[in-house]
DNA sequence: TCATTAACCGTCG
DNA sequence: CGACGGTTAATGA
């Protein structure tokens, strides 16, 4: 009923300026910003301004696949990400939706294996790419380098890790709930009306998160929209009752610690 | 074309 | 049995 007040705003993404070059100031804001250089001195991120690659991807195009041999380091610098295994009957997991600056596939990256996801750009997107020899380079030259890594990569297993045990132990409702918990610790943002999850996803995107069929993800989002806990709106879901979301996930007896959802800045110690 | 609803059906506790 | 969730078809915007 309440009008979300700003319907002339949504972004078309079919024909954007988006091809416009990253400026050297972007890229920088980019590796300073991904969190892996915290404590590196800014002369020294230049350095590796001057040494990244900037890579464009169109809205829908594939930024690599799973399988595929990784040659170095991706740092989202503009637009979306959907980072997501193939199933075999053609079902898509997500395990992460990526917003700038985040780092991507950090596994791949540190041990030079094959990418353990494929990553499809959900808008107009721009990539910072480290060439392996790159990262070499910076790891030996910069013990923050290496310890901010490794926190990171700790993050990536533990989200990992939590969504995959999580698909075992729970429903589809549970599922669903625990999918809004995180995208909120992920991109909530506080809305007159409740907490805004601010990142537009349509419903394959949490069914396909949630590992549930999009007709289980309709329905129960839909039961939810009766029942007053959350409303969508232009792809964007605002979560109007976190007690009921969070007792509909049985968030009391689950040992997860969801916040590691969270991004690192707003939760680092 | 895509989102949603509804009816149906197999699985499992 | 009955809840649950996947499948399919019909309907709606």
């Amino acid at each position: 009923m309440s009008t979300p007040g700003r319907p002339s705003s949504t972004l078309e993404k079919t024909k954007p300026p988006g091809s416009r070059r990253l400026t050297p100031e972007q890229v920088f804001a980019t590796l300073k910003g991904c969190g892996l250089l915290d404590g590196v001195p800014d002369e020294d991120i230049c350095d590796i301004v001057a040494v990244a690659r900037v890579l464009s991807f169109s809205a829908g195009t594939d930024i690599y696949r799973e399988g595929d041999p990784c040659r170095g380091l991706h740092l989202l610098a503009k637009g979306r990400v959907r980072q997501y295994h193939i199933a075999a009957d053609g079902r898509e997991r997500v395990v992460g939706f990526l917003v700038p600056p985040a780092p991507f596939e950090l596994a791949a990256a540190i041990d030079g294996g094959p990418y353990t996801s494929t990553a499809t750009a959900l808008d107009d997107s721009k990539v910072v790419f480290l060439p392996s020899r790159a990262l070499v380079e910076i790891g030996r030259a910069h013990r923050f380098a290496r310890l901010n890594t490794m926190m990171q990569l700790c993050r990536e297993i533990r989200r990992r890790d939590i969504s995959s045990t999580l698909a075992t132990l729970k429903g589809a409702k549970e599922l669903v709930a625990c999918v809004l918990i995180q995208l909120a610790q992920q991109y909530g943002v506080a809305a007159p009306d409740g907490f805004r999850i601010d990142y537009r996803l349509n419903r394959q995107d949490v069914a396909d998160r949630a590992g549930v069929r999009l007709e289980t993800a309709i329905r129960i989002l839909s039961d939810l929209t009766k029942q007053g806990v959350l409303h969508t709106a232009d792809k964007i879901i605002v979560l109007k009752d976190m007690a009921a979301l969070s007792s509909m996930s049985d968030c009391e007896a689950c040992h997860f610690d969801c916040t590691i959802f969270a991004s690192p800045s707003s939760h680092d110690r």
